[in-house]
DNA sequence: AAAGCACCCAACCGCATTACC
DNA sequence: GGGTAATGCGGTTGGGTGCTT
């Protein structure tokens, strides 16, 4: 038994494991075949009598677990989409850590999978930015400008499929998937609880981004929907984010400026709090440290040193 | 080339809830 | 109604892997 299995475990528990000689740790191609052939003779379900008779050295719960997350022929594997990033950061904002719920819009998806890409995307960037992921500003930052520009890149990436195939993001990386799964509205329920057509997405009722096009605002969007969270200021300040989006045109390179604030490169900002920095510093140092800015996951790339001045000043105006 | 580091993800855990006897 | 088993859920972590130095 390594480390890893004795981690954290009661010593009932163990005892129990090591009488029954159970298996723990990464699943072998023997067993992943095991489970799959007795399920599709037998059915899920009952887990602890079918580790038992399928002769597998392993708790029901590791079993059950096994096939919900990889072997279920209709999990989806794979980079996680744009519209699938939009659904998740959207939900979030409404449910919270409540995987399981927010994977049920997610068709083949596993809320294991979702909790992984929140935990190490949204939350990498909640650190980069030096913020707690749960802090309001991190969600504004996500509300007006992560997400906004994920609609963008929709809309461009479907853009480009209707004049040329195979398409490409603007930022010329591979947009598998987006293309082929559909954001639709929860109007026409096809499924038995949720409308999801296998590849689909469905939506939940008042789901705001996805149905702005093609401009989204705050206005609009579900954090609107959801604004008892905000007060009669704060709304006001989202206000004044409207105008960056309404009229901007499909950016083709995120990378180049994005919001027209060229104007404040160099200017010095004081938090209320009282906390001097300089922007242009500030932007500087972002850009040697921050690596997400400009490589990695270019489907992460959502934000650049503009977008991190955005949610800088954001702090300075509403006072955080 | 090797060591160190950071990231990702599969799999585990404990706890809560539900189902069954 | 109470006890037990099964299931579901969210949090955590160690190993593998790729990147950087």
């Amino acid at each position: 038994m390594d480390a890893k299995a004795a981690r954290g475990r009661s010593s009932n528990v163990q005892r129990e494991d090591e009488t029954m000689d159970l298996r723990r740790g990464p699943w072998t191609v023997d067993e992943d075949f095991t489970l799959i052939n007795y399920i599709t003779n037998h059915g899920e379900g009952r887990w602890n009598s079918l580790a038992r008779a399928a002769g597998l050295k392993r708790t029901g719960k590791s079993c059950r677990l096994r096939w919900l997350n990889y072997l279920r022929p209709d999990v989806r594997r794979g980079n996680i989409t744009l519209e699938e990033q939009l659904m998740i950061l959207e939900l979030h904002s409404r449910w919270g850590n409540r995987w399981s719920k927010i994977a049920q819009y997610l068709p083949g998806r596993t809320d294991n999978e979702i909790k992984n890409y929140w935990r190490t995307r949204v939350q990498k960037h909640a650190k980069q930015l030096k913020c707690d992921v749960n802090s309001k500003q991190f969600k504004d930052a996500m509300r007006y400008l992560w997400m906004p520009r994920l609609v963008e890149r929709i809309q461009a990436a479907a853009a480009a499929t209707t004049t040329t195939a195979p398409a490409t993001t603007q930022n010329g990386t591979s947009s598998a998937g987006s293309t082929t799964s559909t954001i639709t509205t929860n109007t026409h329920h096809h499924d038995h609880n949720l409308g999801v057509h296998k590849g689909q997405m469905a939506l939940p009722p008042d789901f705001g981004v996805a149905k702005t096009t093609p401009s989204c605002t705050p206005e609009n969007s579900s954090t609107a929907a959801s604004s008892e969270s905000y007060g009669t200021d704060q709304i006001s300040q989202v206000s004044k984010f409207k105008d960056y989006y309404v009229n901007i045109p499909v950016n083709n390179n995120p990378s180049q400026d994005y919001f027209p604030i060229a104007g404040f490169q160099g200017q010095s900002l004081t938090s209320p709090a009282g906390n001097y920095f300089n922007t242009a510093l500030d932007l500087q140092a972002m850009e040697q440290n921050n690596q997400w800015l400009e490589g990695g996951d270019t489907s992460d790339n959502l934000w650049n040193v503009e977008d991190t001045w955005f949610f800088h000043q954001q702090l300075h105006n509403t006072g955080i």
